[in-house]
DNA sequence: CAGAGAACGGAGGGACATCCTCCGTTCGGA
DNA sequence: TCCGAACGGAGGATGTCCCTCCGTTCTCTG
């Protein structure tokens, strides 16, 4: 048998690796629209793949969309340390807050990661969170200390602005507009911005 | 019998009584706590009632959350009358923002209301969601006319607003405070205020 | 090109959850 | 005391979802 030495991977065949790559794209997207209780069915018809197949690559329909959890993580990390390079410490963070909203808007997911819905994450994807909310706050605190963001909030406060126009398609029975959110998220921001106009409650 | 000539109701059984009143107080706090979903079973047994008593009073689980929903929403219309009778405009409509998002955090079955996110409502409550929704334009342009509120937003921006700390007990893994949600309201507050420091986006 | 075995598909087992009906039992009120 | 209204909750019907199993198909190698 192929049992070399060095005890290499076996070399994957050409069809698997095409219903693996399948799988990973038709999870992301069934975890983008239903969010973290995306079915297998859901799944495996978008990859037009038996559930077996599923299975046998990944073990477990967890273990398929924490990959995929962990995959959206990183992109919005690696926007929050672009924003952190942004001469501009007001640009870097509005626009890293359009973007992270935007994001979350288009993957269920993702914002259900963000508010804490799914009450059981896996461990790595909860360590992965957490590093994003350092990033976030060091662009609080960036702010701050250039006397552009009010010197009353928190990170924490941000990340709920972030998620404010999530969940729900109406208000009150009429129709949300499509860039309904962004107005939301700009009127956050105007209350941001320093100097405050009013002094916040407590925590 | 005590078929009468005026055909008035039958007078009901004190038992019967006690657990209808048991029932409704039960489907409050079910669909308070779980939502539009809250099952017959939550609900009988906060009521401490057998399923076939829901059903015999109210003929479906789906009746009986109606009822819950239009007394939520006439307690809102409520508040929203008093805000308009308040003499500072700004006062009103916040005082009415900070009040409107406590019942929603409240009752989570109110929040899925106001967002849309369980699809088909029975029509009376959608019905008065709409006077509602009346209820808080009003507020809205009073306070605009008085120039206390930034001429640019409608009273659908200020629904979404009221459902900005909606949703999820955490955010990125950090617990969320128990007075967190109104720095959001008070922050977006603050973005409110005329004059307006930037220009919104198109609906 | 043919054969070995890796990879595949999807029916179906098993484990819930949920709504509502049905009927033997209990209890209020005259 | 006794009648019928009201009750309780087992269970039928339906639906959902995860994952296993095994006969079938396809890839790669010699």
């Amino acid at each position: 048998m192929a049992e070399t030495v060095t005890g290499e991977a076996p070399k994957e065949r050409a069809d698997s690796r095409r219903k693996r790559l399948r799988l990973i794209e038709a999870a992301r997207s069934a975890v983008a629209e239903h969010g973290l209780k995306a079915s297998t069915a859901d799944i495996t018809e978008r990859a037009e793949v038996g559930v077996g197949t599923l299975y046998r690559r990944f073990g477990s329909k967890e273990a398929l969309v924490t990959d995929v959890l962990l995959d959206g993580l990183a992109e919005i990390q690696a926007w929050a340390e672009a924003a952190l390079e942004d001469p501009d410490p007001w640009a870097g963070l509005s626009s890293f807050l359009f973007a992270y909203t935007e994001a979350q808007l288009a993957n269920l997911g993702l914002a259900e990661l963000t508010s804490g819905d799914s009450h059981e994450l896996p461990p790595e994807v909860a360590e992965r969170s957490t590093v994003l909310a350092g990033a976030i706050d060091r662009l609080v605190r960036r702010a701050q200390e250039h006397g552009v963001l009010r010197a009353d909030v928190t990170w924490r406060d941000v990340v709920l602005i972030s998620i404010a126009p999530i969940g729900g398609v109406e208000c009150l029975g009429a129709t949300r507009g499509e860039g309904q959110w962004r107005r939301t998220i700009a009127i956050a921001l105007d209350g941001l911005r320093a100097p405050a106009a009013s002094t916040l409650p407590d925590e």
